[in-house]
DNA sequence: TCTGGGGTCCTAGGACCC
DNA sequence: TCTGGGGTCCTAGGACCC
């Protein structure tokens, strides 16, 4: 048995766990630049706020509905979440961190509980530890047991827990989710199975293996065994490495000049080095791309991007820097408005693996020890104060973050304060 | 008219997830 | 004025090799 403990509309409970007056009150979270709603609280949800509307379309009804906002606060919502699964962690023997806001549960020979108590106590223990309302679904496979979650949610089962005890629970759930809202099918594949008559996860259930192999990949048809209860998804309970880091954002303001491109970039590039560092990887590629803002169609439209094969991977940020810099100088054209560019490290592999050829002098000790000091410094300091020349220090394309909360778990500074 | 048969590696693009 | 950011996996097709 496999359980999914998921945490109710995470950001907008974050932010609420400090604010106790917004308890009751709509509550949504923006995206970088304050642009989209990326969580809702019920209210929010009741309201008819959709997840990922634009902000700037929505002002009217968070204004007359006095929609409490905020930008979003990562550093808060991350130690929340640690602080979430440090208590799951301590109901089972085993516990898979799927993403930020949801955790699998190895559930396997537990059987001497009843599950689903089991699972309110879950519920209440981090409701009472963390102050974050979690769902939770219990089934045969990984992917029933999200479905569990979403009907526990849905339809507010007791709890918030709800467990596929057998094929007639299986079953139910089944007929009740519609074909896109299963785990694995995204809208094309929805739209392909509607076509051809499934309109149900249990329709998809009995669908021919063959069919799904072949519209669906593999991946579809390890989905198709997993809704017939045969767990087909491997258990991941230690983080992997990356393969890919990437840092992309849309600038505070549209950018015209390459230097104002170029800072961006360089902070951009200086960041990823930084992840690579600390998973102790090096790149064997560096991705780069600029573009214009596609939601301004009077404005001439641009998008490009360009892979350089590095001559030795790295993980160097002055060497990456370089890179970075030299793929821009072939991708950008002056007379745009420019919106966003990213960096995207590709290829990674260990540190202890790098090759070098007869030619390139080993990585040059020196500028390890004193990037490792860099990372150092700017993790205490908390912000990146220590930079090289090329990130600039006008930071023109900072991120608008109009309704910052303050990051009450890990800053000293900005722990909430009480008057009595 | 007929134009080998395997294999590997790489890349781009498409699908999905949160 | 203002429309997120960060990932994974799979497949098809081309280049290249013997």
């Amino acid at each position: 048995m496999y359980a999914l403990v998921d945490c109710n509309n995470f950001y907008a409970s974050c932010e609420r766990i400090f604010n106790p007056k917004m308890e009751g009150r709509p509550v949504v979270v923006l995206s970088n630049n304050d642009g989209c709603v990326i969580a809702r609280s019920e209210e929010a949800k009741l309201l008819g706020i959709e997840m990922g509307a634009p902000a700037f379309l929505n002002e009217e009804k968070f204004s007359k509905n006095n929609v409490a906002i905020f930008s979003s606060n990562y550093a808060l919502y991350g130690d929340l979440s640690d602080r979430v699964m440090k208590t799951l962690a301590g109901f089972v023997p085993r516990l898979e961190v799927y993403s930020i806001d949801e955790a699998f549960l190895d559930m396997h020979n537990m059987q001497h509980y009843d599950l689903e108590d089991l699972g309110c106590k879950i519920r209440t223990t981090v409701k009472k530890n963390i102050g974050i309302p979690v769902s939770i679904g219990i089934a045969p496979t990984k992917t029933l047991a999200k479905m569990a979650n979403r009907y526990a949610k849905k339809n507010k089962v007791k709890c918030g827990v709800h467990w596929l005890k057998n094929k007639e629970a299986i079953s139910t759930v089944l007929q009740c989710t519609a074909i896109g809202d299963v785990w694995g099918v995204g809208p094309q594949y929805a739209k392909m199975l509607q076509r051809n008559g499934f309109k149900t996860a249990y329709d998809l259930s009995k669908a021919p293996d063959d069919f799904v192999r072949s519209k669906m990949t593999v991946v579809g048809h390890r989905l198709l065994n997993e809704l017939r209860g045969i767990p087909s998804i491997d258990w991941t309970f230690e983080p992997e490495d990356k393969k890919n880091i990437c840092c992309a954002r849309g600038f505070g303001k549209l950018h015209t000049t390459k230097k104002d491109v170029a800072e961006a970039l360089a902070n951009y590039t200086a960041n990823v080095a930084e992840k690579m560092r600390k998973q102790k990887s090096c790149a064997k590629r560096l991705h780069v791309f600029v573009q214009t803002n596609a939601h301004r169609p009077d404005d001439p439209q641009y998008f490009r991007s360009i892979t350089l094969s590095l001559p030795v991977a790295t993980n160097n940020t002055g060497m990456l820097l370089k890179h970075a810099m030299y793929a821009l100088d072939m991708i950008f054209r002056p007379g745009y408005n420019y919106q966003k560019c990213g960096a995207i490290v590709l290829d990674l592999i260990p540190e202890t693996q790098l090759q070098f050829s007869m030619f390139d002098k080993a990585e040059n000790g020196k500028s390890k020890k004193a990037f490792s000091v860099l990372d150092t410094i700017n993790k205490g300091i908390g912000k990146d104060i220590v930079r090289v020349a090329r990130q600039g220090f006008e930071r023109k394309f900072k991120l608008r973050q109009a309704f910052l909360s303050p990051r009450y778990t890990t800053r000293i500074d900005e722990l909430l304060t009480i008057k009595i």
